[in-house]
Order: C-alpha cells, then sequence, then structure tokens
RNA sequence: GCGAGUAUGGGGGAAUUGGUAGACCCAGCGGACUUAAAAUCCGCCGCUCAAUGCGUAUCGGUUCGACUCCGAUUACUCGCACCA
C-alpha cells in the first residue's frame, strides 16, 4: 500500500481540529514556551510559497518543543486594518470589512492545509471591536503619561502637574496646551510626510526613497496639526537593551541607526542687533574657530526675524522653493547645492567677529535645532556650500588639504584656535565642550536621529483614535466608553473640505455635541501589543490577565521577515517598555529571540517583444509566409537576444539588438522548463492581447503564424527567458502552497521549503527538487510495510541499527535547537537510506524514528503512530534521548597526509595513543612509498582526526 | 557615500567551528527489472594534459594543516542615506 498523503492529511487535520490538540493552557505545571510569527495582513493575493517559510519553521519548532514537554503557545491571527483593503473600497464601494472577511478566510483555508500547530481559539485580528478597544486602550494611557526623565520611565501625567508653575492660574485651554508638550501621546504642529495620492500623512518608515512604501506615491513636507507618539522619549531605552536580546546583528545595526544616537553640544549665538540666538547642535565643538557662517533649515523658525529688508525677496522665494520641492526631488538631487543669504548676522562667541547666516535645504528642520555652526574646513557639506557660494573655508585641525576637499576625520592637531591649539581632536572636543559650559554658551548634549512617531492616518480603515474636542481642547474617552465603534459612512474618500472620511460619518459625535478625532490610527498600532493578547484572547476586562501575563511572559522565539526591522519592532518593543513602566508588563523585550526568514523569489518567464512592425517587414520573406500591408508584431525566443549579436549574423532578419524590445512576462504555467506552450499562452486572458492574426513568434528554426509553423521542424521550441525576481501576482511567476499541497501534500511541502536551505538565506523558489523529498517519504513509509503490509518486528535491533537512529537523533536535536532546519532534513534521508540497507523494520527503531520525525512531517508521523497501536496523537509523545553509547566507534579510518594533502586511509583501533598511532603509521607500507625512503621533518596525530606527515 | 550580509560542482546546498572539501537532494549519464511505461533497484557524476597535478570569488599572510583565522580587492543582495 503506497503512502496516501491526501487520505492521511486529512484525517489527522480533522482529529486535531477536533480534538483541539494544540490548545495551550494558561494554567499548567509544564515549563512554557512562546513561538510566534509576524501577523500577517491578509491581502487579497493569499499566500505565495514564500509566506509560509517561517511559519513552517516556528512551527516545527513548536511541535518539538512540546514533545520535549513544553506548554507551547503558538498561536496566529491578522493584522486586518490597511489600506490594500480601504483602496479597494475606494474603487469599489465595497466595504473594507467585507473584503478583510474574504481575504482572512482564503488565508485560514491555505494555512489549514499545511497542518499547522495553531491553537485557533486564540486568534485575534486588529479589526474586530473587541480587540481595537483596548488599542485605544493603551492610547489613552500613552495620552494620560509623561515621560519622568528623573525616573527615567512614564508615569501619569498627574506627577507632572505639581512641578509645573503656576499651573493652575492657567486657563483650561492654557493648561492643556502645556500638558500636550509633556504627554506620550500628543497633539502638535509637525512637519509631515504628507502623501496627497493616498490622502494621508505618513510615518518616515513608510516612506523609502521619498516616494510612499504602498503604491511608490510621491510625499511632501507639510506642516499639520497631528497627533504624535513621544517615541523619542525611549530612544536610550531602546539603543541599549538591544544588548540584552538574541535577535539578528542585521536587526540590532539596522535599529542602531535609525535612533542614530549621536554626541555633541549644543551652542547658541547670538545674533546682532537682536535679543534672539540661534542654537545649533554640533558634535566638533573642537572646530569652533572653523565656523565661517551658520546655515538655517528652510523651516527654522528665526528666518523670517532676521532676514533683513534687501533680502527679503530672495528669501522668501527660495523658502517657497524649498517647501515646495518633494521628498524624492530634494533626495535625488543631494548633490545641487541650494540656498540663500539672509543678510543677518550673528556674533562669534569667542572671536566676536560677524559671521552670515545663510539659509540651506541641506539642512533639515527635524534635527538638532534645525541649525547647524558650518565649519567648511572639516565637513563636507559645510566645504561644497562654502565653495558653491564662495564663502570662506578656515582650517583648524592639521593634516588634510583644504583646496582640494574637506578634512573630516577626528585625527590631527588643533591650529588657529586660541586656547586649543595644540590638542588633539579628543582633547580638544573635551575642552571646547568645557569651556562652552562654563561661559554658559550651551552643553554637553545627545541628539538621536529617531522621530516622534506620527500616529494619526487620514483613512478610514483603522482604529479611530478615542478623542473627542470640547472648545478645541482634545479629552480622551473615559475607558468605559471604549470600544469607539467605526462608524459607517457614504464613501471612503476625504470630504470636499479635505477632512478625513471619518468627518462623513453623520452624528457622529461625543454625547452629541462634540467633535471626535477624524484621523484614524496606523497600521502598527494594532501589532504593536498583539503578542498580549494572544495569551488572553477572549478577556474583556482587561487586554490580557495578569496572571496570562505572568505565566507567558515574552515571546521566546519570534519568527517574521526583516523588512519590519525599523517598524513594527521598534514599536512593538516602545509599548513594552512602555507598558512595563506603568507596571502592567514584567519585561522590558517583547521578543527573547528573533529569526529573520529568508524571501523565497519567484522565477518569473519572459519573452521579448518588438511592436515596430515596420522591422518585420523581411521576415516574411524568408520564411514564406503570407505578406501583411501592416507589418507584424514580432515575439522572439530567448535565443535571440539572450546574447550579444555575432559579426556574420549582423544584417540576418532572425537577429535582433535588445534595444527595440521590450520584455513582457509571461505567466508561469504556460512554461515547461523555459518552454513557451504557444497555444495555450494565446488562449489565456493575457495572451489574449497577442491576437494571432498579427503576431509571430519567432523560434530558432522559423515561426509560428496564426497557429502554422513555417521553417526547421526540429527547431520549433519557443524558449523564455527565466529571471530571478520577487514573488508577486503582478510578475505572474506566483507559486501557491495549495497547488503543491494538492500534488506533493503538506508534510512534502513542509519538509521541501525547510529542504531548500539556510532558514535566514534568500532562494529562489524551485520547484524541480520536490521530487526527491516526495521520494524520501515514500521510502520511509515502506521502512513500516512489507508487502504493502504494516510490518514492524519485535527482534532486538542491531548495533549498526541503533547507531543510525541515536546519530540521527543527536544530529536532529542540534539542528532543531541551531535553527539548522534544512540539515535535519539532509539527516532523515540518511537515516532512512541507512535503514532502509540494513532492511531495518524493528518497533525499538522505528517508533523513536517516527517521534523525531513529527515535527516536519506530523501527518505522515501520526499516521505512523496510530499504526504503532498508539490510541492518542504523537503530539505529546517523549522526544527520545540519544545514548552515546551506541554512537562509539572502536576504530577509525585515519586519513593519512603528507604536508597537509590526504593520501589515504589507515584504520586503527582508537584505544591506541598518539605514539603509538604514529609508530604504526610509520611502520606502514604505503607510508614507506609515499617518504621514497626520505626521513620525515615532522609527524602530527590528533586523535580521532588526522595524521599529517611533513617532509 | 555609510552599514550589514553573501560568494563552494550543471543547480539547491553540506563540512561536528583549524583536521578526509563537495554529505544529502535535483538534473545528467550507464545498467537491471518490464512486451512497454511508471515505480523500484544498482553504478558513475568538481576540473584537467590523468600525476605524489589543480580546485571553496581574487591576491597575499599566519599554520604541520585554511572553505574556516588575519589583511587587501572584486561582484552581487539588502538596509540607511545631506542626521551637523
Amino acid at each position: 500500500m503506497e503512502y496516501n498523503f491526501r487520505e492521511v492529511e486529512k484525517k489527522w487535520q480533522h482529529y486535531w481540529a477536533e480534538k483541539k490538540t494544540f490548545k495551550a493552557e494558561n494554567k499548567s505545571d509544564k515549563p512554557k514556551y512562546y513561538v510566534l510569527d509576524m501577523f500577517p495582513y491578509p491581502s487579497g493575493a493569499g499566500l505565495h510559497v514564500g509566506h509560509p517559510l517561517g511559519y513552517i519553521a516556528s512551527d516545527i519548532f513548536a511541535r518539538y518543543k512540546r514533545l520535549k514537554g513544553f506548554n507551547v503557545l503558538h498561536p496566529m491571527g491578522y493584522d486586518s486594518f490597511g489600506l490594500p483593503a480601504e483602496q479597494y473600497a475606494i474603487q469599489t464601494g465595497q466595504h473594507p470589512e467585507i473584503t478583510t472577511k474574504t481575504n482572512i478566510a482564503r488565508y485560514r483555508e491555505q494555512l489549514d492545509k499545511i497542518g499547522f500547530s495553531f491553537d485557533w481559539d486564540r486568534e485575534v485580528r486588529t479589526s474586530n471591536p473587541d480587540y481595537y478597544k483596548w488599542t485605544q486602550w493603551i492610547f489613552i494611557q500613552l495620552f494620560n503619561s509623561w515621560y519622568n526623565p528623573k525616573t527615567n520611565k512614564a508615569e501619569n501625567i498627574a506627577t507632572l502637574i505639581p512641578t509645573l508653575k503656576n499651573f493652575s492660574s492657567l486657563s483650561e485651554k492654557e493648561q492643556s496646551d502645556l500638558l500636550l508638550e509633556y504627554r506620550l501621546a500628543y497633539l502638535s504642529d509637525t512637519i509631515v510626510n504628507w502623501c496627497p495620492q493616498l490622502g494621508t500623512v505618513l510615518a518616515n518608515e513608510e516612506v523609502k526613497e521619498g516616494v510612499s512604501e504602498r503604491g511608490g506615491y510621491p510625499v511632501e513636507r507639510k506642516l499639520m496639526k497631528q497627533w504624535s507618539l513621544r517615541i523619542t522619549a525611549y530612544a536610550d531605552r531602546l539603543l541599549t537593551d538591544l544588548e540584552g536580546i538574541d535577535w539578528t546583528d542585521s536587526i540590532k545595526e539596522a535599529q542602531r541607526n535609525w535612533i542614530g544616537k549621536s554626541e555633541g553640544t549644543s551652542l547658541k549665538f547670538k545674533i546682532q542687533e537682536s535679543d534672539d540666538t540661534i542654537e545649533v547642535f554640533t558634535t566638533r565643538p573642537d572646530t569652533i574657530f572653523g565656523v565661517s557662517f551658520v546655515t538655517l533649515a528652510p523651516e527654522h523658525e528665526l528666518v523670517e526675524k532676521i532676514t533683513t529688508a534687501e533680502q527679503k525677496k530672495t528669501v522668501e522665494e527660495y523658502v517657497t522653493f524649498a517647501k515646495n520641492r518633494s521628498e524624492r526631488d530634494r533626495m535625488s538631487d543631494v548633490k545641487k547645492i541650494t540656498g540663500v543669504f539672509t543678510g543677518g548676522y550673528v556674533m562669534h562667541p569667542f572671536t566676536r567677529k560677524q559671521i552670515p547666516i545663510w539659509i540651506g535645504d541641506y539642512v533639515l528642520a527635524g534635527y538638532g535645532t534645525g541649525a547647524v555652526m558650518a565649519v567648511p574646513g572639516h565637513d563636507t557639506r559645510d566645504y561644497a556650500f562654502a565653495k558653491h557660494f564662495g564663502l570662506d573655508i578656515i582650517e583648524v585641525v592639521a593634516g588634510g588639504d583644504l583646496s582640494k576637499e574637506s578634512y573630516d576625520a577626528k585625527e590631527g592637531k588643533l591650529i588657529h584656535s586660541d586656547f586649543l591649539n595644540g590638542l588633539d581632536v579628543k582633547d580638544a572636543i573635551k575642552k571646547a565642550i568645557a569651556v562652552i559650559e562654563e561661559k554658559g554658551l550651551g552643553k554637553g548634549k545627545t541628539n538621536f536621529r529617531l522621530r516622534d512617531a506620527i500616529f494619526g492616518r487620514q483613512r478610514y480603515w483603522g482604529e479611530p483614535i478615542p478623542v473627542y474636542y470640547e472648545n478645541g481642547i482634545p479629552k480622551v474617552l473615559n475607558e468605559n466608553e471604549l470600544p469607539l465603534l467605526l462608524p459607517d459612512v457614504d464613501k471612503y474618500l476625504p470630504t470636499e473640505t479635505g477632512e478625513p472620511p471619518l468627518a462623513r460619518a453623520s452624528n457622529w459625535k461625543y454625547k452629541g455635541q462634540f467633535e471626535y478625532e477624524y484621523s484614524t490610527m496606523p497600521g502598527w498600532a494594532g501589532s504593536s501589543w498583539y503578542f498580549l493578547r494572544y495569551m488572553d484572547a477572549h478577556n474583556e476586562n482587561a487586554f490580557a490577565s495578569k496572571e496570562a501575563i505572568n505565566y507567558w511572559q515574552n515571546v521566546d522565539l519570534y519568527i517574521g521577515g526583516a523588512e519590519h526591522s525599523t517598524g513594527h519592532l521598534l514599536y512593538v518593543r516602545f509599548w513594552t517598555k512602555f507598558l512595563n513602566d506603568l507596571g502592567l508588563v514584567p519585561f522590558i523585550e517583547p521578543a527573547k529571540k528573533l529569526i529573520n526568514q529568508g524571501m523565497i523569489q519567484g522565477v518569473s518567464e519572459k519573452i521579448f517583444v518588438d511592436e515596430h512592425k515596420h522591422n518585420s517587414f523581411m521576415i516574411p520573406d524568408y520564411y514564406n509566409l503570407p505578406h501583411s500591408t501592416e507589418g507584424y508584431r514580432v515575439c522572439y525566443s530567448s535565443s535571440f537576444v539572450s546574447e550579444n549579436i555575432k559579426k556574420e549574423n549582423i544584417g540576418d532578419p532572425k537577429y535582433v539588438t535588445l534595444e527595440n524590445l521590450y520584455e513582457i512576462n509571461i505567466p508561469i504555467e504556460f512554461t515547461d522548463k523555459s518552454n513557451l506552450n504557444i497555444d495555450e499562452f494565446l488562449k489565456s486572458s493575457q495572451g489574449r492581447d497577442f491576437k494571432e492574426h498579427d503576431t509571430i513568434f519567432r523560434t530558432d528554426g522559423g515561426c509560428f503564424l496564426n497557429g502554422v509553423y513555417y521553417g526547421d521542424e526540429t527547431k520549433k521550441d519557443f524558449y523564455t527567458k527565466p529571471e530571478v525576481e520577487k514573488m508577486s501576482k503582478s510578475k505572474w511567476n506566483v507559486v501557491t502552497p495549495d497547488l503543491i499541497v494538492e500534488q506533493y501534500g503538506a508534510d512534502c511541502l513542509r519538509l521541501y521549503e525547510m529542504f531548500l536551505g539556510p532558514l535566514e538565506q534568500s532562494k529562489p523558489w524551485s520547484t524541480s527538487g520536490i521530487s526527491g523529498v516526495s521520494n524520501f517519504m515514500r521510502k520511509m513509509w515502506r521502512l513500516y510495510h512489507k508487502e504493502d503490509m504494516f510490518t514492524v518486528s519485535m527482534e532486538v535491533p542491531s548495533k549498526e541499527e541503533l547507531k543510525t537512529l541515536h546519530k540521527t537523533i543527536k544530529k536532529i536535536v542540534h539542528d532543531i535547537e541551531n535553527f539548522s532546519f534544512n540539515t535535519s532534513v539532509s539527516n532523515f534521508m540518511i537515516c532512512v537510506n541507512e535503514l532502509t540497507e540494513q532492511k531495518c523494520n524493528k518497533r525499538e527503531i522505528l517508533e523513536p524514528l517516527a517521534i523525531i520525525i513529527a515535527p516536519y512531517a506530523p501527518h505522515l508521523a501520526e499516521e505512523l503512530w496510530f499504526k504503532l497501536g498508539h490510541a492518542e496523537s504523537i503530539t505529546y509523545a517523549q522526544f527520545p534521548l540519544h545514548n552515546e553509547e551506541y554512537l562509539v566507534d572502536d576504530a577509525f579510518a585515519y586519513p593519512v597526509s603528507f604536508n597537509g594533502k590526504t593520501r589515504f586511509k589507515m584504520e586503527l583501533p582508537l584505544t591506541l595513543g598518539v605514539k603509538e598511532i604514529e609508530n604504526a603509521a610509520m611502520d606502514s607500507e604505503e607510508v614507506k612509498k609515499f617518504l621514497e625512503g626520505k626521513a620525515p621533518k615532522k609527524i602530527i596525530v590528533v586523535h580521532n582526526k588526522i595524521i599529517n606527515i611533513v617532509v
């Protein structure tokens, strides 16, 4: 009886669902283990084979931990608020909730087919009111908190008020405005990334290269009143706590860069003929005597004030120009230097010389103070600006050649610098800070690149922010009024006056009279705390009970894609620290260990198309085709264009240069090993575009026209060109897990995805190798069967059989614990090959084998377990321990090498000592032969490893 | 520009962390069984001028011994990018 995966897999999936095999208990004597996958966004495209890669790895680990006696929490849910469903709603008018539900149902169906051991009773969806109620609740806690720099943690805003002078004498509005400057969730005028096409603001990490991450639309800078979260208060802790967690270096490094800590000093420059000062931030206070101008960001608040009458027009024009430039434009011509002189001057704090004030958009308004002291001699950007506008360049650190470029290195002795002369840069920095502080000109300061997170989105499909406005004062709802439900609207678009879609909701007012906040929360709000909700998913009185949180603690193993390194992973760490400050969770980090699975790319198949119909006139003559007055569109087999045209082929109508062509992707199902099935392709919706009557398909030996082939029958194949790209619907290169499960089964998919290579590495998907895994599974099945009958013997296993089993157990444990899943699949193959060779069908071997493979191929393992006579699922069996005794050899085949090059092997008993081995080697005929009578210089013997003879 | 990562046969990849390079799988080649095919089984499979030759992106170093450690270089991938 061959292994029938269809029947077996269906049977056990039903069994698991019915018996709730993977239900995790919140109370248990067992040690706990929390395995979490990153939240999927249920997109309309469904899962492709790349998505389950991480889920399979985490599932193997979860199942392994159960077999090792742990109480395992392994949940799954959906990050179901977000832009794509809303964009779809705008196009179709369908409520995003419906789209979302449909998509989730499809995801669930796909996930269920793969045999994951999720505890589905704990499923969460961020767009469900009983979930987002608690997202709103956390927002309220953020609003009610401030960051106390003395205790270095968040506290209730009530502890702040006594420290504020004259607070009680302020008006209610003034009090509110003042407190907003401290609250961790606050409303302020901020320069935001505004995306007109999406009609919303975006957070910094949602903008890539000046365009929106989703959709790729241009982004502008705009001043807007916005809700933000004060993540910057946690910058230092987010940085230092990275040291305590087992995350990959690349993620940690990305977070460090994103936080961007830099230590320096603030320094005030007095503006001439004014009481105002310009404050700058610098990391190089040692170069203070090299300052030859000061540059302000175009948005700087003092710009208007210091601009002289003569310069007013120029400055205004420049500021307008700078503001209207999109981020993309600004970034794409970084090399283009722009700026204007304001006409104003500041006074140098030490030399008292007058220093011109310029405006330049190389200075960022959001970083530091939005103003820099320009030291062109020792800063590349200042140097470029000074060169461009003919400003002074002063050398204050010896060692460079300032006629060519600035000297930025922090090495060398100070010159032309008064009290700093002769000092090394490092000492000069210390001394400069000391003097600056002493004179009250500024003080040592740490700056972070990290900005506060913009929290409002002018969109519909997100959590409503639980705020209403009373006389222009923002107030949060009472906790017992949550959730604030997302109201229905007639259209998912902004109002005519440009207000967000929520402003369309009719009669949507707090207590019937006060306006609610119309923006909603960003996509990352719900995902910033979801790992906590899984612990106690149905709790109506708290986001999770104290007991549940204390039992499960933080995530032990978190698996997900690297694309979340600076977004989600930073926010979830921030919220965890905040909740920890409030005493709501007993840990400071959400996940102890994090693994990023690599991306699985798709292999696209491309054809080359020539739309210039006049180019095709020569071809009909060449192959005696019917003529067309208009000419033909021509599609070329890849062999014509993959190489450069050889000299002898120039002028031959068979050959074309790439310049005249464009490439299109062909749905991969119409190709077989890059060989296009033209008939099938033309029948498809995409191919119908290539109407037969005006398209020629050029093969190596001729061409197809109207389904008729002209030319050399032996060279009829039309080849497409394979290319590795991101797997995506639009590239027609998607392979779904459903297809693989249908053809080979879920266990085979699981094993094969792991077998592809190291989990963390990116690799292109290729279905071709899957037959090897499929064969392996059948071979394993046959171990337990004789002439189609399930047969295992009670005989005592041989020494070899025990060695094979125990060697495998040892390796599998090592591999799983090091997340080296690809090598464990190889080891299973080796094990089954050896047992087959040994004709082993002994229960004492085959029973443990079923257990150790259960995490990888759970359906197969369950079925074998059942046939072995067990009534209960294999899930909670006991993972076997390996016994070293069975692994001990009594002899070892020593490789004998000369000068490090292995020549032959010599089998010697392991009981021999180093000296005895050396003697045995020297006595051997073969060694003598290689030595050719010469005496060896040295012999190195490493016990159980190698013999190396130096000649 | 800065940072991180990767580089091993025709392909995916392995190598117990300095000790037999290429495990395992795919593809390929040859054979057995079969009327035939599928399935299954057996053998070969880094390169070459065939030897005590060469070979882990390239060049150099340390070592009895280097895919592994050190220095430099190249290519590709991914982040970040005027952060003062």
